[in-house]
Parts: structure tokens; sequence; C-alpha cells
DNA sequence: TTTAAAATTGTTATATTATAACATTTAAGT
DNA sequence: ACTTAAATGTTATAATATAACAATTTTAAA
């Protein structure tokens, strides 16, 4: 699905990128959060809690769900990381500081995940809620089917 | 939120065209679809499943879990109803003949649900995806937020 | 109209996902 | 150093959903 060539790079890049945006917010970017960043990051294909847990237990950590949930609350709340409602997993976000009006597909083949944005789309979902005079808070736009490499 | 007089036309409707519906591609509607369908007509508010439960466990039936999952898959599988992801409840299609690039304003302070359908939408979701070579399968568009009433 | 097959429902158990509540430790600010 | 706030540890439990198999009901064939 993606177009990835080297995997370390993502992983790199998405790490230095964590540790710049929670420097510059003062946020503590702890070595538990840190891992769970990473173990996420560890492919395209949406971490599920519990897996992370169980990657997590086999380090140094004492590690129970809440440990992973908090983590991950965290890294939503901070935008690098976003869950998929529809699959009910977590995924790296590849734009953290500009994440607005982003969607995701997902192959329910190779189970990798793509961010995509698309302003058509924002504005046609701005539209749709100022008609109805609603006031958004959080948009879910998940779309579950087959990807290109995946026929 | 909604823009609806009387509540008892809603329910009327929808298990008069669920009669219809069920009729028309020969699938069996039996007394406990039918119930559970009418319980989740119960409001505009989506309903939980074990919500769902309990109501049930107060009638003729020796509801358990699978009792209500089964239906809402006969449910969902017959697009009577609809799984809202992001907050993992259900909701009765307010047109399932033509359900088609429909999304969810969810309003989180009286929690009532609106489904919305948009061509300009749809047209730009099916923009998105084909620019990805994708081959949807299910689109989940829900947005949270506050509706007009609820300032 | 019996009988076989299929669909539905009953029942028990368990899997999966997530949070509450409180104790302990670590880090930050004074 | 002392105080406070934040983060993590720990135990328990809540909330959501499915697996597996038995019993019943419906449909359809013989
Ligand atoms: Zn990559
Ligand atoms: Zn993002
Ligand atoms: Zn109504
Ligand atoms: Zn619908």
């Amino acid at each position: 699905m993606l177009d990835c060539q080297n995997h370390e790079v993502c992983i790199e890049s998405a790490m230095r990128e964590a540790d710049l945006i929670c420097q510059e917010k003062g946020l503590r970017f702890t070595e538990l959060r840190r891992e769970v960043l990473r173990l996420i990051w560890l492919s395209h294909v949406p971490a599920k809690a519990y897996d992370i847990l169980d990657k997590l237990k086999g380090k140094a950590w004492s590690a129970k769900p809440p440990t992973v949930y908090r983590a991950l609350d965290f890294l939503q709340e901070t935008g690098l990381v976003h869950k998929l409602d529809s699959i009910n997993a977590y995924i790296g976000c590849s734009h953290p500081r500009e994440h607005n009006g982003c969607y995701f597909l997902i192959c329910t083949d190779c189970n990798e995940a793509k961010e995509c944005c698309s302003p058509e789309l924002t504005d046609a979902i701005e539209l749709a809620w100022t008609k109805n005079s609603f006031r958004p808070k959080k948009v879910t736009l998940e779309v579950l089917g087959q990807c290109g490499e995946c026929e």
C-alpha cells in the first residue's frame, strides 16, 4: 500500500519529530512513552493495545494494561498517534505538526493503513456540519477496503 | 438536534419499512429481531448493546450477549441499523433503501445522533480513494461535537 | 406427511478492549 | 532538602464482543 522504501527512515524521522514536538510543548517524553511510540512505528500495520503490552513485557517494564493505555492517551493527546475506531488499533501520525482533515485507508488484506489528506474532503465535511449548525470536536473518517497492491 | 416532532411516527415508519424490506428480500424478520430494532428506535440516542440486552431481559426472552449481537448482526447486514464505531453504539438507519455516502453527527451533550448525506462529500471521498487506487468496502464517517440545540 | 437440512435461538464459557482506584516512585520547582 | 505534581506500579473490575456446541424451529425435499 505504501510508498515506504526504507522503514528505518520512517521510524527515525517519526521519533525525531516526536522528540522535537514534546520539547517545544514542554511535555515529558519519557522512556516508556518513547518505547510505546517506537513499538507502534515498527510497522505501518496499526498496533493493538495488548500486542504493545506483550512487547513491552519482553523489555524492562512491568507492563500492565494501564501502562499501555496511559502512554497511548499521552501520545494521542500530543497528536503523535491516532486511534482507528473501526479496528480498535493505533497508528503513528505521519504528519503530527499539521494533522487536520485527515482520513485513513485501511487494507483488510495486508492490514496496512495510510493516513491521507484531502482539502476537498475537509471542505465538504465542513460545509456539511455548518448546514446542520453543528460544532465538530472530532472527526472519524476511516475507509476499510483493499489497497492497490493487494489485488 | 433533530427535526423529530412525533417520535411515534419515526418508530412506526421505521418498523414498517423494515417489514417491507425483509419481505422483499425474503429475510426472516423474527420477533426477536423485530424487538431489538424497536428497542434501538426507542430514541435517537444510539443504543448500547448491553442496554438492549437489559431491556430484552425484561421481556419474554432469555437474553444473553449472543442474543443481542446476533440480532444486531442481522440488522446491520440488512442495512436497518448502523454501528457507530466511535462510541460503540447502534442506531437505526433513517433511510435503509438508499443508504450510501452517509455520515453521522453525534452530539456529545444530548447524545443524539443524526444520519446525513452529502453528495459532495461522497464525491470527495471517492476521488480520494481512486487517487490511491483503493477499493473501498466500508466507510466510517462520524463527527463528534455539539449540536445546534446544545449551546 | 414424514424426514432431512438449514436457520434461528439457547446456553456456557471465554476473549478482547478499556478504566477505576489507590499506592509508590520520580521529577520539578521552591 | 522539602514540597508538590506528574508519572508509573499494582490490583481489580468494567465494557464490549465472540467461540463453541446444544436445542429448537422453519423450510424444503422425499
Ligand atoms: Zn515505513
Ligand atoms: Zn495524523
Ligand atoms: Zn424521532
Ligand atoms: Zn443509513
